[in-house]
RNA sequence: GGCGGGAUGUCCGAGUGGUUAAAGGAGACGGGCUGUAAACCCGUUGGCUCUGCCUACGCAGGUUCGAAUCCUGCUCCCGCCA
């Protein structure tokens, strides 16, 4: 059997930290020692329903896990969204009706088996509700384990405070609620990206008060965007989610700054290619790599060649999606038709083709014919841009 | 409880009676260049039956020839002091 040791070494080879240093090894081997699993915890949001690359960098450190025979405990935080979260701005938040959560925790559930091994020895899913929903004095009593001055502590509050900005109360009740999480599902690790770290340590505190076992830290990088800036996130428009298909996941990865690929290929462990391979093709095989893992080689292949026939020698796809409308005299009106095509207003086609934005079949559409012969129309393939494509079909 | 500040377009943020659909920035989109990268250049960025019309600066009224800008009331938000 292999060395404890040596299977931290494993789990932590990727992650940002490890703490508090060595804690996991500990735990590794107290585990090895009692001749039982780890429970793993991966506290998630249900206000989003898609997962994307982000998320996969901690499920992958799950599985590592679960491969090693530990047992992850996903948290869906379902009673803190019903609450809804006030940060930031005061930004009236949609807090969540509990079937949407519920809707979006099993979609995200079914998205996590495609990394997750969902086998019930090794896998648990609770949802929050389940202990938060507490009386006051428990409640009460969960508060009076941590000081203002404890959570002050976190950058994005201290920073707030110092400029005077508002931070709720509930707000600073998160990392309680999270911390307690732990205390219930009786976490030996938490694992989470590197801005959870604040949340997840003091959950160690909040363990320790409640006289359980404190968890140990893993955090991951966070992965940036294909705008490489931002964290990777729906909000943003800046994700690949995993179900996109795999024409769009190749494309989006192409769309990523050269100054990220490295993080990329490191946070979600693909292997670099040879050095002094160019920026292009060591995107192409990123790009190709990502499609592999949540497709196969066939479709990264296909993939790569419909990019290349597409943005670098601009032909029309072969797929284009069907868009009918009717046509009652014999011209119709075009910035009426890309509107309803497209899903833009009308005012929005009109600026596009007169900026030259709109081709029908290949060709720019003369600015001064709004007015287009609907036959001319009909079966023709109607472009916005470089990456929007209808085929337009005449109902009569 | 007292005092003060604020609510503007996707976001940030100017604007305090009249060329204001509203400066500037960000983002986004379209075009050029290109490797759907970066950088850079140009343009657009409320809607529409588009040389005009409608809607818009928290909400409701009012003053005015004319208001995002002044007045009144309301709602909400924030900071400071206690």
């Amino acid at each position: 059997m292999e060395s404890a040791a040596s299977k931290s070494t494993l789990l932590v080879r990727n992650a940002a930290e490890d703490l508090p240093a060595g804690a996991l090894l500990a735990k590794l081997e107290l585990a090895q020692k009692e001749g039982r699993q780890l429970r793993i915890k991966l506290g998630l949001d249900p206000t989003a329903p898609d997962i994307h690359l982000g998320h996969t960098v901690v499920l992958t450190k799950l599985r590592e896990f679960q491969d090693q025979g530990h047992r992850v405990v996903l948290i869906v935080g379902d009673y803190t969204a019903r609450v809804g979260d006030p940060s930031g701005r005061s930004e009236t938040r949609p807090v969540l009706s509990l079937e949407e959560i519920i809707t979006n925790a099993k979609s995200y559930e079914a998205q996590a088996g495609r990394i997750l091994d969902q086998d019930p020895e090794r896998y648990e899913l609770r949802f929050n509700s389940e202990w938060l929903d507490m009386p006051m004095a428990d409640l009460l009593a969960l508060v009076r384990t941590t000081t203002v001055a404890q959570l002050l502590e976190r950058e994005d509050f201290s920073k707030r405070y110092k400029a005077g900005s508002p931070i709720s109360v509930l707000e600073l009740l998160y990392p309680l609620m999270q911390g307690y999480d732990s205390v219930a599902i009786a976490s030996d690790v938490e694992v989470g990206g590197t801005d959870q770290t604040f949340n997840i340590l003091l959950g160690r505190d909040i363990q320790r008060h409640y006289g359980v076992p404190e968890q140990s830290v893993i955090t991951m990088p966070i992965l940036p965007g294909i705008d490489g800036v931002d964290k990777m996130s729906k909000t943003k428009g800046n994700e690949i989610a995993i179900e996109a298909g795999a024409d769009e996941m190749f494309g989006r990865t192409m769309r990523l700054p050269d100054a990220a690929m490295d993080t990329w290929f490191q946070l979600l462990a693909i292997p670099s290619p040879a050095a002094g391979t160019g920026p292009r093709d060591a995107k192409v095989a990123l790009a190709k790599a990502i499609v592999e893992r949540f497709h196969d080689s066939a479709a990264a292949d296909a993939a790569e060649a419909q990019f290349v026939s597409q943005f670098v020698e601009h032909e029309v796809p072969d797929e284009v999606e069907d868009f009918s409308f009717k046509a009652d005299g014999a011209s119709v009106h075009l910035p009426l038709v890309l509107a309803d095509a497209f899903g833009v207003s009308r005012s929005e086609a009109r600026r596009l083709v007169e900026q030259g934005g709109v081709k029908v079949d290949g060709s720019a559409v003369d600015v001064d014919k709004l007015d287009v012969d609907a036959e001319l129309l009909s079966g023709a393939v109607v472009q916005i841009g470089r990456r929007r494509f209808k085929r337009f079909q005449i109902v009569r």
